[in-house]
DNA sequence: GGTAGAACGTACCAAAATGTAAGTGTGAGT
DNA sequence: ACTCACACTTACATTTTGGTACGTTCTACC
């Protein structure tokens, strides 16, 4: 009973990266402490709401450390753990699978998504 | 405008394996030619309906193949294509990851979950 | 004959995730 | 004075996702 099975931990990442923001978030903080309207400028596409939902969650997971500087205007930033660290390094191989495939994927979704639907053959 | 923007290809792989079981249906069909009524036991908890969706949206990507084998009753099975095979490498660490912090995961989403919510010390 | 199981399809629903728009308080720039 | 940016929060609307339940066609089994 130990094939690959007793759950392949797979359902642990995806439930600390679950949604489609997170891998993106992480991605963006390699570079170090980001402020909250700086990330959300990098990942762009994400509402203020959504993001501080993901933020905290990181935060919680330990993913995240939120740092901030009692200061007004508010400056915040978000750094990644050293626990956080290592599920970026786990994630790099499918960031750079996306890369190598982005164009095999995007032509198949394109396909897909197109009207008269001939995806195959006939 | 490209210091690591670009979009990381996290976007690509997540467009493929987006969604609460590809990951998972993925990782158990390593050991080849799989039944669609096996799949379903080893993935457990999920239901017909969704199984059928995820697969043939995996399909439709080229990740899977379906094999027919034309008889009554029904016998199909679902195969990794050698394109699916380099996305399952590719979310392998992802994979190890999780079964590495398994234990520290729970035990935060735990205490994250608890009634009486004293996420800290006291 | 009645039942079970194979691999689906379909209708309808509930829940989760995401998005939108607005508001908060304060200080710096114009 | 007015506006903007900061880091959020809240209420609400919508979209996406997942789930339940049933139907189908056919065969093997009791």
């Amino acid at each position: 009973m130990d094939r690959l099975t007793t759950q392949c931990g797979l359902d642990v990442s995806l439930s600390v990266i679950g949604g489609k923001w997170k891998p993106l978030i992480l991605y963006h903080l390699q570079d170090g402490p980001t402020r909250f309207s700086e990330i959300r400028r990098r990942v762009g596409g994400i509402s203020e709401k959504v993001l501080m939902q993901q933020l905290r969650e990181l935060v919680a997971m330990d993913v995240l450390v939120r740092h901030d500087h009692q200061q007004v205007p508010p400056v915040v930033d978000y750094t990644l753990t050293p626990f956080g660290k290592t599920l970026v390094q786990a994630l790099v191989p499918l960031c750079e699978w996306g890369n190598r495939h982005r164009a095999q994927v995007t032509e198949t979704l394109r396909r897909a998504a197109s009207p008269d639907g001939r995806t195959r053959s006939a």
